[in-house]
RNA sequence: GGGCGGUUAGCUCAGUUGGUUAGAGCGCCUGCCUUACAAGCAGGAUGUCGGGGGUUCGAGUCCCUCACUGCCCA
């Protein structure tokens, strides 16, 4: 059967046709392992259900594509998990924004009815991301996808919510929290982002009581939060004030009269030392209101405007009511000075207003809190876990960030006022006040039997949920076979971004409920290791950001260039730790790797059929001897000449190499010596040496050149295919005629190192061959001598080269288009048109007049750069200490190379006096 | 304010416990449509490894310091 192929290669429809295979075959599916021991488990960090594909993703699935083919071509029981988040916040206000195009508002539909819109919503366009995963060709398994509000998972929740409040580790009460005015939500601690805005410092006079003509002078960025005062603060130590200690002021606009406190929050040298104390409207005067038992006076409702206690400014938008706050306050006399300041906002993550803080009732889970039972807080687990190693970081400096943030951490503000999301299985009775917290929907108070109670309104944080997935996406809290097998993962695979978000919380809530699960403690982690990858920007290095206009998206250039080449970019560039600059010339360069191999594969097919047609060699001879589950080395592959050893070996080494890569999650690396192996090796050097064998009239010549040709280039294949999986698939089937041993060559066996086929002779000697092939085209070049010109040649060597240039001739006259060589037993060092190693000197029997200062100017060059090296080499080698403590290994590489650059420097000197007397 | 990083070829970046001649891709220069590949082939040029100091037989790599710069947290 011929091979036809296209001449360039064209991913656009072979990409299409595989990615709907694989999913269409299930190939990814794995049933349950009875034995969790080979297990290779990853978890995909869930996008939002509403999220389309980003770069980021993109890196983030190639890796995670690359680690969990590779595994499963090594044998392991390779599970990747896929699924989509609910998005809490996100989801709410696409489809608020939906209502919003009609005029409507949530509250219109009610709660129940808004659900409804959500869900189909959600059915409508959710998931488009999971369509975009398939054309990736991400190796997922699609029977185990999980959405984080399925009702599964939703049972997760509420179990996990349950033992935390048994356990006393869940409590609600009466903080002050981050509020979103806008989304009328509280945010945990990181759902805030901090900016810093040139706003205004304002001055504020407040007469002190019974002291006619006293008063202290406060500083505020927020005048209007000054009607929530209930006391002003002063230092202790402040001199300043030590005769006001015990007197109130008054506070302008309102007639309150207020005390002076002593804390240690007002610093000596900020401001006038004096601080307003408001407690119902920020964090540290909160703080402060409890040490001091102060009145939480709050001025503001939760849409940020002025209330009931605001007296005249009542109904004001905050920036409203700061205008006229400080308007009155500059009438009455009040103002003392207005200055220019840096001033700190927080604002929402999701949609950038200016968080408020607001004093409120939310639920928390303490995380710093012994168990009941006696076990440590789920922060110093945590901890302990990454301390001690069972969880390893890569790269490893997110270790100590992470243990930083653990150290530092706050319980975490669980309960948020949306609709969509987890609602809290905790209900209120109407008679008793007693909260109800259990498994079932509750019908009846578990304290009074009242009926009159009611579900709390609020919802769980979204990262709730996901800090379960490890094991609740594994059927938890059911014991599962899958929990059993698949948990802990094996390695999780994301962004730096949300690592306090989400790693940090899956391993609290992971160890904390898999320890009962899991007899062997280091088993209690959600993953046994954490890889952080960069952050994907644009050419110039800039963020990508839609403000911007930045955003590359990923499907466009993968229609531009390839999946395979958009993949194999990401990889080649992703080194651990660093930002990956995102360019399309890069990109450019892998789509021609791509098309390399695809050309390397018409080379191949073309002679395979013209083979077998001549009933030389056919495929299905290398289909009959081939094991597609043979891991080591190469099977049968049969060296009858130095090149065939040399590739062999080479092919042995570079197994050995991308494992050691992948095993550290350097996927760059991994991709460079494939690339260079494929590439530089295998097309520049083996198929050009091999081609007449391919054409010999020697049948068996030919034949057991066929075999080995087409058994390093399947290995290839396979040693490629976890990076670029579409274009090794095609090929690899028509390796077998379209008659593969398995569904594809993903579940072929991945390339391991057989140390009985790596050869270091060969290596070394195919090093010498290639140096003189190189040498005789580098003076060939120099002369301008067309390419198809072929000359004569004169080596000088010793008589072990000279056997190995002479087992070679062939190779040596194609590639260097030598018409006969000839050995001397003289040096060619002083000859015109000659090249010298330390191995060998040649020189082109060419007759033309040289160009004596460009030759000169270049043997100069050549000579300086020997003699630094060699100075370098001596004082090196006379330094008793450096002979003294230097490695055995270190001290003979020099002295060899000493002897080199010896012979080097005479012949670089010959040939440059030679020079000077053509002059 | 606290923490973590970066500075290596024109550009974007590798360089694993200190060790022999510091690499890649792109770009650049020269010559080739050589029957797999012009998305290609062959050859070539390019670096006081941010400055200064130190440790060491030996420093791009470790330490100190300065300069510039990025990120995270408060």
């Amino acid at each position: 059967m011929p091979h036809e192929l296209s001449k360039a290669y064209d991913p656009a429809e072979i990409e299409k046709r595989w990615a709907e295979y694989w999913v269409s075959e299930n190939l990814f599916h794995i049933e349950t392992p009875k034995d969790g021991s080979n297990a290779y488990t990853l978890l995909l960090p869930p996008p939002n259900v509403t999220g389309r594909l980003h770069m980021g993703h993109m890196l983030n699935h190639t890796e995670m594509d690359i680690l969990a083919r590779w595994q499963r071509m090594l044998g392991r029981d390779s599970m990747w998990l896929p699924g989509t988040d609910h998005a809490g916040i996100a989801t709410q206000m696409m489809v608020e924004r939906q209502l919003a195009s009609e005029g409507k508002k949530r509250q219109d539909l009610g709660r129940e009815a808004f659900l409804e819109r959500v869900w189909e919503w959600k059915e409508q366009y959710g998931g488009y991301i999971l369509e975009q995963m398939k054309r990736l060709g991400d190796s997922v398994d699609w029977s185990r996808e999980f959405f984080t509000m399925d009702e599964q998972l939703s049972r997760a929740v509420r179990e996990a919510f349950v033992r935390f409040w048994e356990e006393g580790l869940i409590y609600r009460g009466t903080y002050i929290v981050n509020w979103c005015p806008r989304c009328m939500t509280a945010l945990s601690d990181l759902e805030v982002v901090h900016d810093e805005t040139q706003g205004k410092l304002w001055e504020i006079r407040y007469p002190v009581v019974d002291l006619p003509g006293e008063s202290v002078v406060v500083a505020t960025t927020r005048p209007e939060t000054m009607l929530g005062d209930t006391a002003v603060a002063v230092n202790p130590l402040d001199e300043r004030y030590a005769h006001l200690h015990g007197r109130k002021v008054k506070l302008p606009l309102v007639g309150r009269e207020i005390p002076i406190i002593l804390d240690d929050m007002a610093q000596l040298e900020f401001g006038t030392g004096a601080v307003k104390v408001t407690p119902a409207h920020d964090p540290n005067d909160f703080e402060a209101g409890k040490r001091h038992g102060l009145e939480e006076l709050v001025v503001m409702d939760e849409t940020g405007h002025m209330n009931d206690n605001a007296g005249a400014y009542k109904g004001l938008e905050r920036y409203a009511a700061r205008e006229r706050v400080v308007a009155d306050l500059e009438a009455c006399g009040a103002l003392v000075s207005v200055k220019d300041y840096t001033v700190p906002l927080g604002k929402c993550d999701r949609c950038k207003t200016v968080v408020e803080p607001r004093i409120s009732t939310q639920w928390f889970l303490a995380v710093n809190k012994a168990t009941k039972d006696g076990r440590p807080s789920l922060a110093q687990v945590a901890r302990d876990v990454v301390n001690d190693g069972r969880i390893k970081f890569t790269p490893e400096n997110y270790k100590a960030i992470y243990l930083q943030w653990m150290e530092n951490i706050h319980d975490w503000c669980i309960s948020r006022q949306l609709w969509w999301g987890h609602r809290i299985p905790a209900w209120h009775c109407a008679d008793c006040n007693g909260i109800t917290v259990q498994r079932t929907d509750a019908a009846k108070c578990a304290h009074c039997g009242s009926a009159k109670i009611e579900q709390d309104t609020d919802v769980l944080d979204t990262w709730f949920s996901s800090g379960l997935l490890p094991f609740s996406a594994l059927g938890w809290p059911e014991k599962t076979a899958d929990c059993d097998a698949f948990y802990p993962t094996s390695t999780l695979v994301t962004g730096f971004d949300i690592l306090f978000f989400w790693v940090a919380r899956m391993i609290m809530l992971g160890c904390h409920f898999m320890d009962e699960q899991k007899e062997d403690k280091r088993d209690v982690v959600p993953f046994r290791e954490v890889y952080i990858h960069a952050l994907v920007r644009d050419a110039e290095r800039n963020k990508m950001s839609k403000t911007k206009g930045n955003v590359v998206d990923p499907i466009g250039v993968i229609e531009k260039f390839g999946t395979d080449a958009v993949r194999f970019t990401l990889a080649a560039m992703a080194a651990p730790g660093t930002d990956i600059a995102f360019s399309e010339s890069r990109t450019e360069s892998y789509r021609a790797f791509a098309n390399k191999i695809w050309n390397a594969a018409r080379f191949l097919f073309m002679n395979v059929d013209r083979a077998a047609e001549q009933n030389v060699w056919s495929l299905s001879e290398f289909a009959a001897e081939a094991n597609a589950k043979d891991a080591v080395g190469l099977k049968g592959f049969a060296s009858a000449t130095l090149e065939d050893r040399w590739i062999l070996s080479r092919f042995n080494r570079v197994a050995g190499e991308v494992t050691a890569a992948l095993k550290e999650y350097r996927f760059h690396e991994a991709a460079h010596v494939i690339y260079h192996f494929f590439w530089g090796e295998y097309c520049d050097w083996y198929v050009e040496l091999v081609k007449p064998r391919l054409l010999s009239e020697d049948r068996e010549e030919a034949r057991a050149a066929f075999a080995n040709t087409v058994r390093v280039f399947e290995g290839a294949l396979r040693m490629l295919a976890p990076f670029m999986p579409f274009i090794t698939d095609e090929i690899w089937s028509a390796v077998y005629d379209g008659k593969t041993p398995l569904k594809s060559i993903a579940l072929a066996a991945y390339p391991e190192t057989d140390e009985a086929q790596l050869d270091a002779d060969a290596e070394r000697d195919m090093g010498i061959l290639q140096d003189l092939i190189v040498s005789v085209r580098n003076i060939r070049a120099e002369l301008k001598i067309g390419q198809k010109e072929k000359l004569p040649i004169q080596v000088f060597a010793e008589s072990d080269v000279r056997a190995l240039i002479e087992a070679n001739t062939v190779a040596l006259e194609r590639l260097a288009n030598v018409s006969a060589l000839t050995f001397v037993d003289e040096s060619l060092a002083k000859a015109t048109n000659s090249r010298a190693t330390a191995r060998f000197e040649v020189r082109l029997v060419y007759e033309q007049k040289i160009d004596v200062e460009a030759e000169t100017a270049r043997a100069t060059k050549d000579l300086e750069k020997l003699e630094n090296e060699y100075q370098r080499n001596t004082s090196q080698l006379n330094n008793e200490g450096f002979l003294a403590k230097a490695p055995a290994k270190v001290v003979e590489g020099l002295k060899t190379r000493r002897v080199e650059l010896e012979s080097l420097i005479e012949k670089s000197k010959a040939r440059l006096s030679e020079l000077s007397a053509a002059q």
